[in-house]
DNA sequence: TGCTTTTATATGTCCTACATAACAGCTTAT
DNA sequence: ATAAGCTGTTATGTAGGACATATAAAAGCA
């Protein structure tokens, strides 16, 4: 039943949710991609959009509005509009607020980070330098023990981000950060934090001189408590 | 001098870039963070909150068309707004075309999609049953083979995508597949597509008899082809 | 009480007007 | 002749008013 409505959700598209500004942001990216612009490319006037598309420029603007916020546009007085290189994330982060996320997508995005930890050993192996293990050794080295939440998210902030940073992608290291808090929420929904019995300086030992697969193991030894979670949460039909 | 640009961009942010409708937008998802609103909640109503803040009901508008595009507030006639739940990865697909996207971003996405499927053993592990190895093991003996593209990325999405889907994670599903287009469009950039060495039915077997590490092992050699690419980008200073 | 009609109201759309920034072309002073 | 300053043009940014439309709530009716 629940396999049939995704299904229907895939195919038959909600019609007309009656807003002009919805329809207009849809053929202004099918414009864009039919002409094939690229950044910096000059558009169209907004008048010229306007009634092309034969609504208001006020219906116009709040459809370009929505572009300038991804960062799809950039307008200048005068100078008219012209496409440009979004932020992948930005849309991303605007909405990544755990106070208003359904608990499946909450706990997707938990196991989202738990994904993204344990795949990044492969990227981590083929990237990382000795000037950048020292690095990453001295962040674990100056984690401030203590129970308090905000010591622990600023160490693991610190620390795994590192390890992003490492992996050289920038793109993956601000994903990660955003993600984090979330992670950070719904462990505190859950139960009193348990640490893994591997900590941060255990993987930084083992960076230097274990394999790949030790560290994979490491790793998933680090974020034990929270897999032993999932465990107990998959097996069980969930609601 | 890159990097006296980017420590640069780091401390001086560009002030302000003059549109009220980011101003708006930014004082909105602070005014629903305070007052803490859930989705449900009723908001103020568009002349009360631009006449509270100061601006035209156009631009109030325009910000508000931001928040709808993002799902955070819904809207219909007489009944006012509410903030509702947005779908996190809405922002993000909107934006996530190969064409207008930078040649580090591109390669971090491309990147992402590794870390993912590798990231993916633990918790196929966790939630994999007969049934759905079963369904599994259909998808990869009905694959066509074929060396056009488009056979190919059917077959990367119909099981890679079926690979999420066991491990009961519709985000991750979702934002697996619209990674994929990407991952192809750089894969195509490069050279000729060379297959691993493992095949979608090599996997399944893996999934049927072998350990997590095992699996791993082999998605590893599945997409050997795209970490060799890496090993030699990553090893010469990009850019 | 239960159904229908009316009314009030908040959003959706359009229009006009003017402010503002930036470019282009011209003028002027050295 | 070149550089500096002035001026007009132009496209976006903002404001405010007007009306359409859907719909919740109230009033009217059986």
């Amino acid at each position: 039943m629940q396999l049939h409505e995704d299904d229907l959700k895939m195919h038959l598209e909600p019609i007309s949710s009656d807003r002009m500004a919805d329809v207009v942001e849809m053929r202004l990216r099918e414009y864009f991609k039919k002409k094939s612009f690229k950044p910096g490319d000059q558009l169209p006037k907004e008048i010229e959009l306007a009634t092309a598309l034969g609504v208001s420029r006020n219906v116009l603007r709040e459809a370009l509005s929505r572009l300038r916020m991804l960062g799809l546009v950039d307008t200048r007085k005068k100078r008219g509009m012209v496409l440009s290189m979004p932020d992948v994330l930005g849309g991303f982060q605007r909405v990544l607020d755990p106070l208003i996320m359904d608990d499946d997508t909450l706990q997707d995005l938990f196991e989202l980070r738990l994904v993204l930890e344990m795949g990044l050993a492969d990227i981590l192996f083929i990237s990382i330098t000795d000037k950048s293990l020292r690095e990453l050794e001295t962040i674990a080295k100056n984690e401030v023990k203590g129970d308090k939440p905000i010591f622990r998210i600023k160490n693991e902030i610190a620390f795994h981000g590192k390890l992003y940073e490492i992996a050289g992608n920038k793109t993956l290291k601000r994903f990660q950060g955003m993600l984090l808090p979330v992670f950070e929420y719904v462990v505190r929904l859950e139960k009193e934090f348990i640490s893994g019995k591997v900590t941060h300086r255990d993987l930084v030992e083992i960076l230097k001189s274990g394999t790949k697969d030790d560290f994979r193991e490491g790793m998933y030894e680090h974020l034990k408590p929270h897999f032993g979670r999932l465990e107990t949460l998959k097996k069980r039909p969930t609601s």
